[in-house]
DNA sequence: ACTATCCCCTGACGGC
DNA sequence: TGCCGTCAGGGGATAG
C-alpha cells in the first residue's frame, strides 16, 4: 500500500502527534508482527520518549532517547492510527501503544500482517536492510539517476520498483512516472536517452511532490495516522484506469504483466521499444 | 546479474 | 447464497 507519498505522509502525522511523548505501556496481539519475541520489544520502549521520527525509503523510523530506534515497514496494509484509549480493538490490531501524556494510544493495524515493526539500540550495526536501500527517489539528481541507469541492462520497470537501486517508489508510481514520461516498462535501461531520463527524473519528482501535497493515494485501505484519505487518486493517469481512454491520445488504457506486477500503460503514449525487453532467458 | 515463481495473509470481486 | 479463482499498493527466499 503506502509507497513514498504515503510513507512521508505517515511520518508527518505521526510526528504530530508522537514529539514529546512517552510510551507508558506496550501492548502486543499478535507477535507475528514483530519478528521476535515481545518481552524484548516491550521492554525496550516501555517508558521510552519520541525523539524525532523520519522516513528511509519506505521505512519508518522512531527514535526514542535511550539510543532506541524503533524501524518499521508496511508492505502492503500496514497503519499506524491514533485512537482514544477507549475505543474498541479491531482484530487486525496487533500492536498497542499508550501514549503519554494524554489518553490517546497509537494503535499498529494491519489486515495482512506483511507488514514488521523492530527495536535497534544504537551499537547495533545499521540493519543490512537498511543499508542496502538505494537512493530516496526525492534526492537523487538527474545526473546520478542517468548514470547508474546507464549501468544496467534490466527493463526500467523492475528496475525502479528495486529498493536497493532507487528506494521509495512502488507500483502506483512507476505506472504513473513511465506514463508522463511516455517510456515503456519494459525499455532496456541503458537503452534510455539522457532526455528520456531527464524527463522521467522530472515527472517522478513532479508526481512524488504532488502526492505529498495530496497526502497519499489511497486505492481501497489507505489511511493517515490520523484516519484521513488520500487524494492523489484524482490524479492517476493509467494506475486502475484499464479500458478507460487516455487523455492524451485517447488510446484505451491496457493492463499487462511486467515483472510479476500488474502494469498499466497507454499503447499509444508509450509504444514497446525498438528492442524489446532484456535478454529472454535461454531460449535457444 | 537477472528472471520467474512461490510465499507470507486476508479480503474483495467476478463468474458460475 | 455459496464456491472458486484471481488479484491487491511489498518484498524475501529460492531455483534456474
Amino acid at each position: 500500500m503506502p509507497e513514498l507519498p504515503e510513507v512521508e505522509t505517515i511520518v508527518r502525522g505521526l510526528r504530530r502527534i508522537l514529539i514529546g511523548k512517552k510510551i507508558s505501556s506496550v501492548r502486543v496481539r499478535s507477535e507475528k508482527v514483530l519478528g521476535w519475541p515481545s518481552r524484548r520489544f516491550r521492554k525496550a520502549l516501555e517508558g521510552a520518549s519520541i525523539r524525532e521520527i523520519g522516513r528511509k525509503g519506505k521505512f519508518i523510523l522512531i527514535a526514542f532517547d535511550r539510543d532506541l530506534l524503533l524501524v518499521t515497514h508496511l508492505r502492503m496494509t500496514g497503519q499506524f492510527l491514533r485512537v482514544p484509549r477507549e475505543q474498541a480493538v479491531d482484530k487486525h490490531t496487533h500492536v498497542i501503544f499508550d501514549l503519554e501524556p494524554g489518553s490517546l494510544q497509537l494503535r499498529y493495524r494491519d489486515v495482512r500482517k506483511f507488514g514488521r515493526l523492530g527495536v535497534l539500540t544504537g551499537e547495533e550495526p545499521t540493519i543490512p536492510l537498511l543499508k542496502g536501500l538505494g537512493p530516496d527517489a526525492l534526492e537523487i539528481s538527474a545526473e546520478a539517476f542517468f548514470r547508474n541507469l546507464q549501468q544496467k541492462k534490466r527493463a526500467i520497470k523492475p528496475l525502479l520498483l528495486d529498493q536497493t537501486f532507487l528506494s521509495g517508489l512502488g507500483n502506483i508510481y512507476v505506472d504513473e512516472s513511465l506514463y508522463r514520461a511516455r517510456i515503456h516498462p519494459l525499455t532496456r535501461a541503458d537503452a534510455l536517452r539522457r532526455d528520456q531520463v531527464r524527463e522521467l527524473h522530472r515527472h517522478m519528482r513532479r508526481i512524488l511532490d504532488q502526492a505529498i501535497k495530496a497526502k497519499g493515494t489511497t486505492v481501497s485501505d489507505y489511511r493517515g495516522p490520523e484516519g484521513i484519505v488520500g487524494g492523489f487518486q484524482r490524479y492517476l493517469r493509467v494506475y486502475g484506469r484499464a479500458g478507460e481512454f487516455c487523455r492524451i491520445c485517447g488510446s484505451p488504457i491496457r493492463k499487462s504483466r511486467v515483472g510479476g506486477r500488474g502494469t498499466h500503460t497507454c499503447p499509444g503514449c508509450q509504444p514497446l521499444p525498438p528492442h524489446p525487453p532484456p535478454p529472454a532467458k535461454i531460449s535457444s
